[in-house]
DNA sequence: CCTCCTCGTGGAATCGATTACACGACTGCG
DNA sequence: CGCAGTCGTGTAATCGATTCCACGAGGAGG
């Protein structure tokens, strides 16, 4: 492959002259300047970015490390990442964690050797010490959906707390009383903000959430439906699951309909997440949407602002509720033939 | 960030010796060899892969281009891809096309200039110039799913001719005579391939394909609503819709329920590809499946072979049928000698 | 005791770019 | 005509690694 000094050589001026030229750099003459652009399209050139970004110290370069590529909630992140990243010259690095620890160790760890210019998480745990120590270094670094609490790294998430309620007041609107609901990992923000608000929630309308309704799931269809079977085998099973993410729920769908239940009428569902497939399962689910593309647009403009110098901030924007058919139809029913998507505020 | 000269001064011997370390390198005193991994620990010293590179003139990373991320299809062969990888000691930078040949082009572009070790592609279109020349300059490449014909570069790809013969035995055994097809963009191999193939199998069973029943899709669910859509303004509509891939059978199925439709009864629906979701929809959809995951891990394999010398080998893996509602059911009942393999929901 | 290997080590070149600095040519002004 | 400034250009240092080559110490063998 033809390197810059092939260039000097077919244009007759030195390698600086061609680096000049290359970055626009106004004080080269016109006669070389056109030399240089036709050695360079003779020769099919392309600068080198990796001794571009050895000299440099940069990559424009962006890692983002998700929890789970196969969630569509997070791929739609990431495109959104990526596209707006491109939009201001930067390319973007995605690292699946697949919710393992150590698998998104591995992803920021490979991140940070490749010297990328910034960092876009969202964590799986509480904070790995890698992480942290990374923050800490001076590594430009910003949260998105999931966060680290106590570390000094801007956030970009959706707050779901009013949407939530939104939900509770659903379902309490139908007259459900017995609720329950299949958590995510502790050691995640998103996974125990949900529940706690789920639990306020319901307490304003004076509805218990006892303990044997509240599942621990690990943000996987698998836990969904090994949680919704427990559910489902309790003495007195619950009228209404939330899922607190959208893998969860199909597979508390699985659970479901593996038992010959059907839902709405032997049991409804919610899930935290929208994704295009709601619109279609059977029934139509009802699901908390966050505004996806902004928040991936938001955490870029972050963590650009951070990288080029800018005072980063943090970003949080409301979820809203999206009400379809699986929690069960108003008993007045204000549209009876509409058969999908409404959304309430 | 530290560097290697900081580790060299901190354990007291030249860089050389700690890059000899780092490396495993036999003739290296054990002394020193102590000495330099103390060093390293202190320092949190990392090699900056950067400098590596373009040292060695490897970077141990492979590009995957693909032409959409948000078709699960396509998420699902990439976690496959960077899983074998990683297995292999290889990152991977994905870029995703969004059937956009000139997207395609800026990611192939992008990739090159980082100079990563070998490209998997799956073609948006019939060949940009751009990917023609990297191959014939000698770029490691592998074609994915979809290929550019007369290039020579290995493909790793499912074959769905056997599968989709099996569907047109469904549809005939189902009754249906009147069937239309959503193609995708003629430019991909893919959607050429499954036209002919449904075409040569529906000529079997003296069933016709008139060209009305022929809709042109782009693999993207918005086409696949307006192609529908089409169908049921045709004076005499479809019995059967079978769409080339799961985003145009989402929007046919969009499309079919704007009117007030039901599928099976009003109208039947097939689909190319199969993803969990297809389960849970209303009716669940019957579709062919690829082995995605293999298809990912013998193209990384394929490509490896590829940058380290050996001779790289195409693979065609065979797609199968997988039967569920969205056709209508059997006139005779459950019949379990049928050839095709059933779904357990 | 001298020679020849082997072994561990360091110096320095190298990869392909960017950029500080120096230098020569030219211009304009006094 | 001479001096200062501007402009275009080239030389060389530099980024952080890898690796060829040379060199000195020490052991084995003649």
């Amino acid at each position: 492959m033809a390197s810059i000094k092939d260039v000097a050589a077919e244009a007759g001026v030195s390698v600086a002259t061609v680096s000049r030229v290359l970055n626009d750099h106004p004080s080269v003459s016109d006669d070389a300047r056109t030399r240089v652009r036709a050695a360079v399209a003779t020769l099919g050139y392309r600068p080198n970015a990796v001794a571009r970004s050895l000299r440099t110290d940069q990559t424009r370069t962006l890692g983002l490390v998700i929890s789970d590529v196969m969630n569509p909630y997070f791929t739609e992140l990431a495109r959104s990442v990526e596209e707006a990243a491109r939009a201001l010259g930067y390319s973007v690095i995605i690292g699946n964690a697949d919710e393992r620890p150590e698998l998104q160790d591995h992803h920021v760890r490979t991140l940070l050797d490749r010297r990328i210019d910034g960092l876009l998480v969202s964590p799986t745990d509480g904070g790995s010490p890698l992480m942290l120590e990374a923050a800490r270094a001076g590594t430009p670094m910003v949260f998105v959906d999931r966060w680290i609490p106590g570390v000094d790294v801007p956030v970009v998430r959706a707050d779901g707390r009013a949407a939530i309620r939104d939900l509770v007041a659903h379902l309490c609107g139908l007259g459900h009383r017995r609720v329950a609901i299949i958590a995510g990992p502790a050691a995640t923000t998103t996974g125990s903000e949900r529940v706690q608000a789920f639990r306020e929630a319901l307490a304003e309308y004076g509805v218990p959430l006892p303990d044997a309704y509240i599942g621990q799931g690990d943000f996987q269809a698998e836990s969904g439906r090994r949680v919704t079977e427990g559910f489902l085998d309790l003495p007195e099973p619950p009228e209404v699951v939330f899922a607190t993410d959208n893998l969860m729920a199909l597979g508390a769908l699985d659970a479901v309909r593996a038992r010959g239940l059907r839902v709405p009428c032997d049991i409804a569902l919610a899930a935290f997440d929208d994704i295009p497939w709601f619109v279609h399962t059977d029934p139509p689910i009802t699901a908390i949407a966050q505004p996806t593309g902004e928040l991936g647009r938001a955490a870029v403009r972050a963590l650009i602002d951070r990288i080029e110098g800018r005072p980063p901030q943090s970003v949080t924007l409301p979820a809203r509720l999206v009400v379809r058919r699986s929690c069960g139809e108003h008993p007045d029913p204000p549209h009876p033939l509409s058969p999908v998507q409404r959304s309430t505020s």
